[in-house]
DNA sequence: CACCCAGCGATTGCCAACAATCCTGCCGAC
DNA sequence: GTCGGCAGGATTGTTGGCAATCGCTGGGTG
């Protein structure tokens, strides 16, 4: 979009967002940025704007900018929007993965399983997330994909959170495994299917009560 | 979100594109906005870098920014995004509405059918959007809002181009009908039905060749 | 003792000038 | 006559500094 200088800074923030290194509601000082990217301030500015129109940054003018706190209910709403747009991009997936993608893609799966069969779940959730990069790929609509994209960036530490809870992790994967077997089968609706039970399932683990600790 | 400065600007950029007094490609040089507009230059550049994050704007490099040109591939993209969130929409909506804001729903749909029965098409087209707006207010749902309002903004031209075919308002108004009529009697999988309905009329409308003129 | 308010450091927001880049028109060479 | 390239003007991008605002601390007062 910008500048290199911009585009490193929002790569560098948007990382530690999604890492956890700035958690929710962590204040962003601008000096700080600097000092950390080593970018000037303009930069650091201006990707700090781009993040807010993202919707992963909230700014209140003179009072700085914070990583935004996504609430359950907020993330019940996002995931809402994701069941029919992942079900779009599975359905186009269906229709257009090359034969190379298909076995991709269920290569990916058995390193999932390994993941959670070892219970690796800091990997797990991020394997996930890169499932998804690779059925929105293979889906060739980037609109689809790009809202997809920033709706699902906005969830990362919900979608942690799911993850850790008991047995959470199977269920998960049986849905995906679903996806992924209609995807190779060339089924759309099938796919598309797969893909929205599985995020009404996760709509429905998002709307109980967390075991542990509150919604935060 | 910034200064209002930079919110003036935005509104008044916002609006000429959208009322086609700055077509796709129009060139937005910066020196112009600032003398059309009356704010400083680092509002323009604010407001179009905010243009630019919500697709309506495209910025290259030392090249300045353009309105974005959707291609008609792009804008059936576009609306097989919009499909499913306007159906998600119509449903929240059949769910939540109110009969203060049903009522203002059947009164719109009044406005509209005399719109077309006078033929007064730009005003037709106006309608739609405030209906959609009016559909997304009852939803109670401002995540899909926000998304369905950023799809729609970059269609603006695309579906005025629409409403200027022989027949096509009549349909329209039909399926916009139906949908109503599901949400005020609060039946969420009809509203949901006619929504995606009418949307997907949309992408076969715009799928086929258009009688005068290009995609342009 | 609690409360209020003035002053101060820290931080963000803005602007004007400067630097970099691009486009245009013109000149010369082949 | 056409192509290459080289100023000159126009436009965008960036930097540094200044103004505005905020939160906090400390002193004063009821």
């Amino acid at each position: 979009m910008g500048s290199p200088d911009q585009q490193t800074a929002e790569r560098v923030l948007r990382q530690a967002i999604s890492r956890g290194d700035m958690p929710p509601g962590y204040r962003l000082v601008e000096a700080e940025m600097v000092a950390l990217i080593g970018v000037s301030r303009s930069a650091v500015r201006l990707a700090i704007d781009a993040l807010v129109a993202e919707g992963l940054v909230e700014r209140i003018r003179n009072k700085g900018a914070r990583v935004r706190v996504v609430s359950t209910e907020e993330a019940i709403a996002i995931t809402e929007c994701r069941v029919p747009l992942e079900g779009l991009l599975a359905r186009k997936a269906a229709e257009r993965i090359t034969d190379a993608e298909a076995e991709r893609l269920q290569a990916h799966l058995g390193t999932m399983t390994a993941a959670v069969d070892s219970g690796d779940l800091q990997k797990y959730s991020e394997l996930i997330r890169q499932l998804y990069a690779l059925v929105a790929d293979a889906a060739r609509h980037p609109i689809a994909a790009d809202l997809v994209g920033r709706l699902q960036a906005q969830l990362v530490r919900h979608q942690f959170q799911l993850s850790l809870r008991p047995g959470r992790p199977r269920v998960s994967l049986g849905g995906l495994t679903d996806l992924v077997r209609a995807i190779v089968d060339r089924d759309p609706e099938r796919a598309e299917a797969a893909a929205s039970d599985h995020l009404r399932g996760v709509i429905t683990a998002l709307s109980e009560p967390s075991p542990s600790g509150g919604a935060a």
